[in-house]
DNA sequence: TTGATTTCCATATAAACCCATGATAAACCA
DNA sequence: TGGTTTATCATGGGTTTATATGGAAATCAA
C-alpha cells in the first residue's frame, strides 16, 4: 500500500511549478502514470490528490459492485452515491511530472485553494492535500485541537 | 510484536543525529522500511516513535473498510474517524537510518520536544518516545508518583 | 510572430553515505 | 581471578549524492 504521510511545504515558481516531494514521488514510483490526479476539495480550501491507481481501483470497485448487483443503470445513466464518484471525475486534472518531479497546478485548482507562491502539501494516508499555508495553519490547529479534547475525555 | 523496553539518552550531534539505541533498531529489523515514525505527541512536549508498518496497516485497514462497504466518500473527501487517522499522518515525519543507525530529527519535532543537544528514548511498549532531558525527569517523576498515590490505596 | 508551454541544464543546500575513533561491555584465557 | 582480547555501539567528520529551485533553450499553438 502507497501511503503519503508527512508534511512539505514548497514554492511555486512563476511558472506555476511546483515540486512534488521526494517521499510522495516514491510512493507513486510503481504507477504507470508518472504524475498525480488532483481536484478540490468539496469540504476544504485545498486541493485532493492521489496517483492514477487509485482513481482507477475506485472505478473499477464501482463497476464490479454495479454489475454484481445486475444495477446495470449505474453503468449506462449514473447515480447510485449521489453522483459523488462521477462528479469527482469530472473536476479531476492530470498533472504528469516533468523531469524534475514538479507538477504544474491548473489555476482552477491554485484559485479553489488559493495558493499563491507557496504550497503545502499534507500527507492523509491513501490520498494527500495541497493548501496554501495560511489556510492550512489555521486548518491543522483547528485539527489538533479537536483531537487533543477527544483523547481527554471527548467533553461537548 | 515488537516491543520497545527501556530507557536510553544519546547525544544529538551538530547535524541534528541521533543514534537509535541498539536494542530499538533490533525490534525494528524485520520491517521493510529501514527507519522509524515519528509525530509530536498531543499531550506531552515529546515524539511519539513507532515503525513504519503500524502506520501502514492503519491505512490499509482503514482503506478496505472504506472499499468493502462501497464507501467512497471516506476515500474521496476523507472523515469518518473524526480525523484521527488523516491528521495523525499529516504530522508524521519518516526517519531513515542512516549506516550508523542514527536519524536525524526534524525540526518540527525537535522544537516540539525541546530537544537540543540530547535526547531521551523511552520504551512504552509497542511504542516509544523520544524527551528532552529536563522534560522527561519532570515527568518520570510524575508518572512514579502518581503510581505511588494509586497503589498504595488510590484516594481520589 | 508572439505567447505559452515543455524540455533541458545549472546550482545551492541538505541529506545520505563512507570510514575512523573511543568507550564500554562481553568473551576469553592463562 | 585478574588481565587481555574482541566485539558492539555511540559518535565525529569528510565526501558524495539527491532534491528543490531557477532559468535558458526548444517546441508548440494561435
Amino acid at each position: 500500500m502507497t501511503s503519503f504521510i508527512s508534511t512539505f511545504e514548497n514554492k511555486v515558481d512563476k511558472k506555476g511549478r511546483v515540486s512534488v516531494p521526494a517521499a510522495y514521488r516514491a510512493a507513486l514510483q510503481n504507477e504507470q502514470y508518472q504524475g498525480v490526479i488532483g481536484y478540490p476539495s468539496l469540504i476544504d480550501p485545498a486541493i485532493e490528490g492521489f496517483g492514477r491507481g487509485i482513481l482507477e481501483q475506485l472505478n473499477l470497485r464501482r463497476f464490479n459492485h454495479s454489475i454484481e448487483n445486475g444495477d446495470f443503470s449505474t453503468m449506462l445513466v449514473g447515480g447510485s452515491d449521489n453522483g459523488l464518484v462521477e462528479t469527482i471525475m469530472s473536476l479531476s486534472s492530470e498533472m504528469p511530472f516533468d523531469g524534475e518531479g514538479r507538477i504544474i497546478l491548473p489555476s482552477r485548482l491554485a484559485d479553489h485553494a488559493g495558493i499563491k507562491d507557496r504550497a503545502i502539501f499534507v500527507g492523509r494516508g491513501t490520498r494527500f492535500q495541497i493548501w496554501a499555508p495560511e489556510e492550512h495553519a489555521k486548518q491543522q490547529l483547528k485539527e489538533v485541537t479537536a483531537l487533543r479534547v477527544s483523547l481527554s475525555g471527548g467533553e461537548t
